[in-house]
DNA sequence: ACCGTATCGGAGCACCCCGTCCGGTTCCCC
DNA sequence: GGGGAACCGGACGGGGTGCTCCGATACGGT
């Protein structure tokens, strides 16, 4: 379902398959989908034909590259829903879904980008959402979040969570931790304040 | 400063300029930065040369064309620190940011991308993020504001408002509107509250 | 060791982008 | 209205991208 069919492949066409999903996965993380197959290719030291002959269109590529991101996105839903507190649950799950966002920009941005083409992203975004949903509710029903906080808020925070840039990715993590605190706390229903992680410095040249 | 000289211009010239400008800004603002200097010369019923001969590289365009965006920016700022309440003041001034910024996709990615070039944007910006250092510690020492948000959160804020993504501008205005109270309502010490403008559907199929 | 065949990889195609060149056109002043 | 300078705009060069073609290569069963 996610993976190609690797069983008839000759073993060195299995190692290209494997580094070049390893490479790709590497590269759309760290500089956004908009890294050309040729990069690709010359990283996975094979040649571009190889890189199509395995994922016929760099959709395909993307989409198999992010599939195990997607993977994790749907186990943090679904451990936020064990969560024995509704609350502490769905704070969890922003945080650490924005975590997931900062680390990988190129996953973030095919997310919330409405790809028309196979992609199974709609699937598994789908299923996200109802989790998030019943999350929401659950929380706020147990009192931890505002009445007037709806599921389009959530979708609303991680779409902006995707905007923060910064220089490393140490530092996008960090500024996602502190953002989605800020969102966190803005959601919530107990009126007192709750403590914030440090702050951190984005990448704009603040006052100068 | 902002505009080339227009003096000496032949009228032909002159208008030809005046249309460019008035395409691009349209262009930039709904299309993003991206839009092919073609494509504006095209709408703009001129030739290439045309556009590069007064705007000489894509750059010089971008900023001329986002030059009153700019101060559009800066008078907002002065307008919250003249307020009397320095907290109303503040509240205005990000939601009012955040709507230009949702206006214009382009100057949103602009201001917050750093240009290497001349592009008069860092002084603006530097003086845009003084006046709301300035406002922020006011609305800080009034009560209105916990004291651990710092300006890094302001520009963080601002950040994550262009995150924000919606079929038209009319939506993505609703969004960020919704997006800057329930940011405000992070930022707030009085643990009461406030009521948030109407919920929107950012543009992401929701559930499906 | 050998050979058929799956696989490889770089050259090449079609397209799009920014920015320039130069012959033709238009304005403006007299 | 006529001439010269300012101006216009399509064609062009250089570079980049997604994707394909086909001769060269390497695997692996015999």
């Amino acid at each position: 379902m996610t993976a190609p069919v690797v069983h008839e492949l000759r073993s060195d066409a299995r190692d290209n398959q494997e580094r070049i999903l390893e490479v790709a996965r590497a590269a759309f993380a760290s500089e956004g989908f908009d890294v050309p197959i040729r990069e690709i290719a010359r990283r996975a030291q094979v040649g571009v034909a190889t890189v199509y002959r395995r994922f016929p269109t760099k959709e395909a590529l993307l989409a198999a590259a992010f599939a195990e991101r997607m993977a994790a996105c749907l186990t943090i839903v679904e451990e936020g829903l064990a969560a024995a507190d509704p609350w502490q649950g769905f704070r969890l799950v922003i945080e650490r879904l924005m975590e997931v966002h900062a680390l990988d920009r190129g996953f973030a941005r095919a997310l919330t980008s409405k790809f028309p083409r196979v992609f199974d992203f709609a699937e598994g975004r789908g299923r996200a959402l109802r989790g998030l949903a019943e999350l929401l509710s659950r929380a706020k029903e147990a009192g931890g979040i505002r009445k007037d906080v709806v599921l389009e808020d959530v979708v609303l925070a991680l779409m902006a969570n995707e905007g923060i840039r910064a220089d490393s990715p140490q530092a996008r993590v960090a500024a996602s931790r502190r953002f989605a605190a800020l969102m966190i706390q803005s959601f919530r229903a107990d009126p007192a304040p709750v403590p914030l992680p440090s702050p951190v410095r984005p990448s704009l040249p603040i006052s100068q």
